[in-house]
DNA sequence: ATCTCATTTCGGCGGGTACCGAACGGTCGC
DNA sequence: GCGACCGTTCGGTACCCGCCGAAATGAGAT
């Protein structure tokens, strides 16, 4: 009805620790089956499915049927971000454990991964420092790509120039790092950039879950693109 | 104790409609005393008493207590950041109603009103295209001051440098605009433009809402400043 | 001191919902 | 066709939580 209870409806949605955690999961950008997420939260299989249900009513889920299985995917990068933004308000309170968290999150995870569908962790903190040393990206004045920035995606990079005009969503834009409680670059360049990364074999992905690991060739690349001389 | 329960907390909060309507009321950026929002939302005094508490335990309000009164605000930027991020994943299913949203909102309130501590409406939107168009803002890479845009700040506009240099919040930030569809200068920029407007009288409060007027001083201000010709 | 008024605490009621197990319905492989 | 497997539907239970009214608290005002 009014704007207030669309507002409790959203946040209804995430308000309960099963689907807040099914929503995590799928931060990692891929499609799970209904089963797998009823597993990786700990519900029988008939409670994911109503989860589900409702998560897919409210339009932050899609499903893909495929024969007997149900393949759910987070809706867009609309509702990665906001997930993004959700978590960052989480971390400031828990700065005070952080010798603990740290501890608590593999090694490998805190060195890279994805983030739905571009570069986190360390590595993509580096990448993004980088880029800003280089007048790549402008973080002084907020967050957006420079003209340099664009011609050196289109130019060295070699990304298509078409891939990266798309709609509203906008080019560049910061990513609050959990871990490294910094900026990383997002929007449709990081998804693009990050896609040219696994392309090209400069990161594989560390087993089946997030984390991701650079290769010899990866910073080779790194260095000649950006100048980086060695990421961790 | 996880992740997943610790997002399922910070939903939890939204997700109840007189939390939700509380939270709402208070993105004008003012602090309201509890029994104003008891009345606001239609609850009990008692009731409002309650959801305030949790509002504040869950670290988006805080409060500040004068006398026999109860003064709650939202806790910063970050918390308006974030309500305005959910309100507009809200808006694009309600696009097809919108004759009647348009007509359910009063006029002033889509000419000109505050989000949360900038300005918003047709107004917002203006002087942030006016921007744009001059090359104070760059809105094709993501959402930047560019230098031009910091040296008219302390320039012209006449801000302290040193008022624009705050902590992590950043510079400038682009706010989706829920009347106008488009975005609108925020961050650290547009809360202190828009304290200039206020302060200049280019602007001043119709009534006790959030809607604000531009006055003759603000059209004359608004030509000189960034030529625009005349708003509405 | 006493009155007034904003706010808070408490007990209790009622509705919503997360959960499970068991039965059912498709889909795939043999 | 038959078994194996994934997902769904359907009761039924237990619990959480929002709500109110009445009584209590605390800070001005007279």
């Amino acid at each position: 009805m009014n704007s207030a209870s669309d507002l409790a409806a959203l946040a209804a949605l995430l308000a309960d620790e099963t689907r807040a955690a099914m929503c995590l999961a799928l931060l990692d950008g891929r499609a799970w089956t209904a089963g797998e997420l009823a597993i990786q939260t700990g519900v029988a299989r008939s409670t994911a499915t109503e989860h589900l249900h409702r998560l897919i009513d409210g339009g932050l889920l899609v499903e893909r049927r495929q024969g007997r299985h149900r393949y759910v995917q987070l809706a867009g990068p609309s509702v990665a971000n906001l997930l993004e933004d959700l978590s960052a308000r989480l971390e400031p309170r828990q700065a005070p454990a952080r010798g603990l968290r740290a501890a608590a999150v593999s090694a490998a995870l805190r060195r890279g991964r994805t983030c739905y569908d571009h570069l986190a962790g360390r590595l993509g903190v580096a990448v993004t420092d980088a880029m800003t040393g280089a007048g790549l990206l402008d973080q002084t004045g907020g967050f957006a790509l420079t003209a340099a920035g664009l011609a050196w995606l289109t130019g060295p990079v070699g990304l298509d120039p078409d891939v990266l005009r798309f709609g509203k969503r906008p080019l560049a834009r910061g990513c609050l790092d959990w871990t490294e409680r910094r900026q990383h670059l997002a929007g449709v360049a990081g998804a693009r950039l990050c896609e040219k990364f696994f392309d090209n074999s400069w990161v594989v992905r560390i087993g089946s879950g997030r984390a991701v690991r650079l290769t010899l060739n990866g910073k080779a690349a790194l260095r000649d693109l950006l100048g980086v001389p060695d990421i961790d």
